[in-house]
DNA sequence: CGCCGATGCTTTACATCCTAAGCATTCGAT
DNA sequence: ATCGAATGCTTAGGATGTAAAGCATCGGCG
């Protein structure tokens, strides 16, 4: 979505609010025309965009828990289980429990997943760098420089990350609602 | 989701490529967190975040058709039905037939709902500006920027673009590009 | 040992979103 | 005038997502 487009020709009150809220419409627009481009270079029957970048995530570190896989993959363990579920039943990775824990399961690619993340990868990376062509170099370099500014910033600014978890100043929410 | 972490340490096969996952990857995290941080903001008792941009797309201009809120939103047609279903349901918006095109239904911000987003715009925007209060403003402008040239050019690469709509090989947008 | 809070994962109830297929209505070209 | 492509919207069937509530297991502590 498009959240509130910042009404421009408004005599932007408070300085930097319009430029803020602008920013965060650009942001949210190249996301979502970037994720449909990625998507629609994507077989949706082969793999969906979650079930990819799970699977990357198994690529790089086979055997991950549950949970970690929820940090990772920035998603809530409820959705996880789901997403584990429809991947596990086409047969691209299996749950094994843990061998000390018996709490946590590990998600392992199977030999067909991991043939699977192999052939798609490249592929993947050719898509975002295609998408990604209208750049300068520079302007890549710049844009990623930037972009992982404000990530940082946000994941310290409390009360913005941890989709449930997240490193950062552990406070822990031992208590429910009410926030901020 | 976080696709395919660049794998780091990696002999970066074919320059630039892995900085490209890298911005991309950056790019899905920010918006990721930047959503989320919003979302904790927000009541979602009272409107969720798709609400939201739909009635803050209503306020700057009401009796949109939903073909026109489905281009500004960023959204599929059958996707756009459930919402306005369940805003309409929830009385902060009605539909309207067309008054020439019997095809198109015009949807119209209800008293209720034109005071919801009142009451609500201020605030978001104020979000909005703590979640990127981290960057200086040298860097929001910058970011703001480069944000603009990578939606221009994703909008102007085709095959990437369109959500289902938007212009290309057609002209269509009598209006602008880029607005600024 | 035995209790209790912290953790890991599922489940439940919804709200999004998407693609594709199905109508009804318009429009443009014949 | 009229037929076929283009448009606007809704439906149908899934995959994601979130939050919150439930279980089971862990671990530390008395």
């Amino acid at each position: 979505m498009a959240t509130s487009a910042p009404a421009r020709g408004r005599a932007a009150g408070r300085a930097g609010s319009d430029e803020s809220l602008s920013l965060w419409v650009r942001l949210l627009v190249c996301h979502n025309l970037m994720l449909s481009g990625v998507r629609r270079r994507m077989d949706a029957r082969v793999v969906t965009m979650s079930r990819f970048d799970l699977l990357a995530s198994l690529h790089r570190e086979d055997g991950q828990p549950l949970a970690t896989l929820s940090r990772r993959l920035l998603v809530t363990a409820g959705n996880l289980t789901g997403l584990v579920d429809r991947a596990e039943r086409d047969g691209v990775v299996v749950r094994r429990p843990d061998a000390t824990d018996r709490r946590v399961a590990r998600v392992h690619l199977t030999p067909k997943g991991r043939a699977l993340i192999h052939e798609l990868m490249p592929e993947h990376a050719r898509h975002v760098r295609e998408l990604l062509g209208a750049l300068t170099g520079a302007e890549r370099r710049d844009l990623r420089r930037l972009l992982g500014r404000l990530r940082d910033g946000l994941l310290t600014t409390r009360g913005s990350a941890e989709p449930h978890d997240t490193p950062a100043p552990r406070a822990r929410r031992a208590t429910p609602r009410s926030r901020r």
